[in-house]
RNA sequence: GCCCCCGUAGCCCAAUCGGCAGAGGCAGCCGACUUAAAAUCGGCCCAGUGUGGGUUCGAGUCCCACCGGGGGCACCA
């Protein structure tokens, strides 16, 4: 900024502290000034774009200087010099982690941003210290993929981008501490990162306790004989690497040959949750293929019940809560184990009742959530993949199968192989949009325990190998599924529940009602509700040895490990025997060795049988090392695998809490103070006391944290329970694009809007172009950058924008022709305070008249609810009414007006507001309040005019004094002259007053 | 198919415990300022709450059914 002879003059004879003012005065117009006037007849000292961005730019320098938004922590290196003066009432508000993707902002991602930051300056201005930063999520896919297109070392790539960030998330004058920002790629973070993995990796979950524990302790356990090994061995007679592959499946990190979606086009490995419900991977689109590797997996089952039940512990949006027990998928119901019969027919047993426990022959245990039913069961299904299904293979068709069943095949074994390979050959897809039940009879039967009947065994890709025991009973009568397949396989139905009156006889019947056809010589459920139903059979079958109850969940183990480049490496190593050991603490960061090629191999994105080749094996030197770790110095082999996106986001909002603590991840007792249980508050788990972000991210990051964080818990790390205690869903900005008659996006910011004649109609050029709504994107032509909205409008107009246009949770198209209306809001904010003519300021000290104090104390108590309660739209519009009000009346405003408009403008749009702040005077900055208090005393009304309803309409209105009684108010109704014309004399019947809302009359 | 959310003025949105449907913004129209335009300022216009029932003295709000939009899940036994 150079020369001050075009100077917006700040103080003169106008303002009112000349003392204070002066002091403020060179410092303001110094750095206000430009001589860069505004064209044409504009007056000098309007509120124009380029004055407000010369507003802005000085205060976010002021604000960086002065350290305005650093929130001291009670403990640690970013404590003041005496804790104690840490306020005792704080506020964490977090924004989802931020991904630094090479296309930079648009309009629609600082939306959550803004919303955070106007509640923590009004808290941060009524007094509480409130931490608030930012940092970046910058390992993972999207910032390879992009380094690979452009070439680049990712660490230049995600450098350069989250430098882009920080200057356009700067430009929108966020409060945040600076000091607290990190990313998921320092060193100095994934330090810990690795640590916390190694915390997984180190424990296990007991049962018994309901928690965590260190694995070490296992150990001890099974070396004293309090545990017994799974093979009942004793401890000591297992080798090391037994007793090593004996820990390894009890660890919350450990290595398993599983099932993996195999995504060739990124060439790597993915988690359920990145896989879409068409079998594509949710970055890119690519085919994704169930595929048997050896991987990283997490535990995360263990927590299932508590990842559930827990959530009726957090304030969180219901959809949310809702997507994650589905995806957890908890059903309770039984096991049963059901016996099968010799597959001869001659052997003639088929009479016998089964008795548990004498047999040679297989069993097969079926998961049910309708144990009641069992009396149903007039079938069995096994998922073609079911191990067993060979052992049941009979070999030739008993007498009077019927062809249906047979598949056309001569015997059964033919049947079940052609079934089986053509099953295989399926994908997710196909099995999905095909539900023609299909199946083949296996030529076995089953004893169904409750009353000996002979069931057939089936294979039927209707039944999942993935879930339960890969097995059901089918009970027609009770399942739509098996209702379908009986009908297609002409077998029989027995209703166990009453249907419903009304019920279709063609229907199975899925709701509640009395069990029917459900008895034997020792249990009788007949007359029992399901529930009680359920209870006494699995009582029955826990007597007989035939079933017990049982848990059973959709969610399954986490897939951890990723075949790419850009993520943290596993701080693990091999030895000689192939077991995976941590690597020791000093050895902490394990960074990723330097690379030419870090792209993984290409593989065709359709070819299921390639596989994944983590570019890490390419780095030979780094792949082998040298250590002592308590044996001598041997040779280790690294593991090539890196964490995927989601290790950093899991823990990030504690390294935030202390991000320069390099003795642990978090100090405990800073922890304690910003993310600690309320004690107040019963059942609070603690956690953040705000998140911001969009709903996308549901059951990833949302579960994955939670996981991580009560591990964390369990093994005494944290205080909370939970990560985030209260989350709130941010809505989608969208926005319209336009084609052409070619269908060719148009530049949207160019269509303009028809009047008159052709209004709602659409051109560009000259041409009319056809309407559409959308995401905002490059693809569609209808970008807007919040760069462009600050050159255009200044970042205080932004902000107001964002937060007018609706409640923060609800999506809205993007409308850059509506941003004038809050522009012109803030213009005559400033001409309040400001003379566009002369740039003194203007108020007067004289006091408010009485109708405008009234007026601004009523517009505090509302605008503190609303922003309290984040509803900016409705404290914009309050503010609005008052400024409009303030404006329309000749005089000058009176400062205690002024200034609370000002001070109550601050959270939405902090620059204009610190300006005109010190323009009246102040010296420091009012991101530490005040904030104005309403006068309960002025918030009354003297009078009140009632509206009088009669049969239910308005028919006439009286007023009253405001602190009339309930009678007095009946009588000032019924005394109303049109009132006592409808009334025609008669008494009413009904009177009902609202005292201070209104008067109903029935006659 | 199942579950969740949402339908108020041309557009974005307010409306407390069920109590007079309208706070605010945009657009439009009229006027002031201007040689003119833009910007700015002042004023005006606009719906009976997606549809049909029900409960109630009274329904945008509660209940039922349907229509439309958005999201999630989808053979999970």
């Amino acid at each position: 900024m150079t020369g001050d002879q075009d100077s917006i003059d700040t103080g003169g004879p106008a303002a009112p502290d000349a003392g204070v003012a002066t002091d403020v005065d060179t410092d303001a117009a110094t750095d206000v000034a430009t001589d860069t006037r505004p064209a044409g007849d504009v007056p000098a000292h309007r509120y124009t774009a380029e004055l407000a961005n010369r507003i802005e730019a000085r205060w976010q320098d002021r604000w960086e200087a002065e350290g305005t938004f650093r929130a001291p922590n009670p403990a640690g290196p970013l404590a003041p010099a005496d804790p104690a003066r840490v306020p005792a009432d704080k506020m964490y508000v977090l924004d989802m982690f931020p991904y630094p993707s090479g296309a930079g902002l648009h309009v629609g991602h600082p939306l959550g941003y803004i919303g955070t930051d106007v509640l923590g300056r009004f808290m941060r201005m009524t007094g509480r210290n409130v931490l608030h930063t930012v940092g970046f999520d910058a390992f993972g896919l999207p910032a390879e993929q992009y380094a690979i297109r452009t070439g680049t070392h990712p660490r230049e790539t995600t450098a350069q981008n989250v430098e882009r960030y920080r200057s356009q998330l700067r430009r929108l004058g966020f409060a945040h501490d600076s000091r607290r920002s990190v990313s998921t790629t320092d060193p100095e973070f994934f330090r810990w990162t690795q640590w916390i993995f190694l915390q997984l990796f180190g424990a296990w979950y007991d049962e018994r306790a309901g928690r965590a524990r260190p694995v070490a302790e296992l150990a001890a356990e099974y070396a004293a004989g309090e545990r017994t090994t799974p093979d009942g061995r004793r401890w000591a007679e297992l080798s090391h690497a037994e007793q090593e592959a004996v820990l390894a499946g009890r660890r919350l990190a450990y290595v398993a040959m599983a099932p993996v979606n195999w995504c060739p086009g990124l060439g790597t490995v993915l988690s359920n949750e990145e896989v879409t419900a068409d079998g594509r991977s949710e970055i890119g689109n690519f085919p994704v293929f169930r595929r048997n590797l050896r991987q990283w997996m997490m535990r995360i089952t263990d927590y299932a019940d508590r990842l559930i039940d827990d959530l009726d512990r957090l304030d969180w949006p219901e959809s949310v809560k809702a997507m994650q027990r589905n995806w957890i998928g908890r059903s309770t119901g039984a096991e049963i184990r059901f016996r099968v019969l010799p597959a001869d027919p001659a052997a003639g047993r088929d009479d016998r009742s089964p008795v548990p426990g004498d047999d040679d022959l297989p069993t097969f245990t079926v998961f049910t959530t309708r144990p009641d039913t069992l009396f149903g069961a007039t079938y069995a299904v096994l998922a073609p993949e079911h191990p067993l299904v060979g052992d049941l293979t009979a070999d030739e068709w008993p007498a009077g199968t019927p062809e249906s069943w047979t598949g056309g095949a001569p015997t059964p074994a033919e049947a079940v192989a052609r079934y089986r390979a053509a099953a295989a050959r399926k994908s997710d897809l196909e099995r999905q949009e095909n539900r023609e039940k299909t199946g083949v009879f296996t030529g076995s039967y089953a004893v169904n325990p409750a009353n000996g009947a002979r069931l057939p065994v089936f294979i039927a890709d209707y039944v999942l190998t993935g879930y339960g025991t890969g097995a059901i009973m089918a009970v027609p009568g009770q399942d739509v599924r098996d209702w379908d397949f009986a009908k297609v396989f002409d077998l029989p139905v027995v209703r166990t529940v009453q249907p419903a009156p009304g019920h279709p006889d063609d229907e199975a019947f899925t709701g509640e009602g009395p069990a029917i056809n459900s008895a034997n010589l020792e249990l009788d459920l007949n007359g029992l509700p399901v529930a009680e139903a359920k209870a006494a059979m699995i009582d029955w079958l826990v007597a007989r040895g035939a079933g017990r109850a049982r848990t059973q969940y959709k969610l399954r183990d986490w897939l951890f490990s990723r075949q790419r480049y850009w993520g943290e490496p596993f701080p693990i190593v091999y030895d000689d025997e192939g077991t995976a050991i941590a690597l020791p603490d000093d050895q902490l960061p394990l960074t990723l060795p330097e690379m030419v090629d870090f792209a993984p191999a290409a593989a065709d994105p359709d070819d299921a049988t390639s596989d994944p080749q983590p570019p890490l094996a390419r780095a030979t030197e780094w792949a082998t090392v040298e250590l002592d770790l308590g044996d001598g110095p041997r040779t280790y082999r690294r593991e090539l695998n890196v964490m995927p996106q989601w290790a950093g986001s899991c823990w990030y909002e504690m390294r935030y809490l202390d991000p320069t603590n390099d003795e642990a991840f978090c100090d405990p007792v800073v922890e304690r103070y910003w993310m600690g249980p309320d004690p107040a508050r019963p059942g609070d788990p603690g956690g953040v006391d705000l998140y911001v972000g969009g709903v996308e991210h549901a059951v990833l990051h949302l579960l994955y944290s939670r996981f991580w964080h009560k591990v964390l818990y369990d093994l005494g790390h944290v205080s909370s329970e939970e990560p985030f205690r209260r989350l709130f869903n941010q809505g989608y900005i969208q926005a319209y694009a336009y084609t052409d008659d070619r269908g060719f996006y148009v530049p949207a910011e160019e269509v303009t809007e028809g009047t008159g004649e052709t209004a709602g109609r659409f051109f560009h050029d000259g041409q009319e172009v056809h309407r559409e709504y959308g995401k905002m994107g490059k693809s569609l032509n209808n970008v807007v950058t919040p760069d462009d909205m600050c050159r255009r409008y200044g970042a205080d107009t932004f902000r107001m924008y964002e937060m007018g246009m609706g409640p923060l949770d609800v999506s809205r198209p993007w409308q850059t022709r509506d941003v004038v209306g809050p522009q012109r809001y803030l213009q005559r904010l400033w001409r309040i305070v400001v003379s566009e003519e002369t740039g003194e300021t203007v108020v007067s000290d004289e006091p408010a008249d009485e109708a405008t104090r009234a007026l601004l104390h009523r517009t505090i108590d509302g605008v503190r609810t609303d922003l309290a309660g984040m509803s900016y739209n409705t404290a914009i519009a309050k503010l609005i009414v008052l400024a409009n009000y303030v404006t329309k009346s000749a005089a000058p405003a009176s400062r205690e007006v002024a200034e609370a408009l000002v001070l109550m403008t601050a959270p939405l749009a902090p620059h204009i507001a610190e300006e005109l702040w010190q323009r009246l005077g102040h010296r420091t900055s009012l991101g530490h309040g005040p904030f104005p208090e309403a006068d309960p005393a002025l918030l009354g009304v003297a009078e009140v005019e009632y509206p009088i309803q009669v049969r239910g309409k308005v028919r006439a209105r009286v007023t009253v004094p405001a602190d009339a009684p309930v009678e007095a108010v009946e009588s000032a109704a019924l005394a109303e002259p049109r009132v006592v014309e409808l009334l025609e004399g008669s008494r009413p019947r009904k009177i009902v007053v609202v005292p201070g809302r209104m008067v109903s009359i029935v006659p």
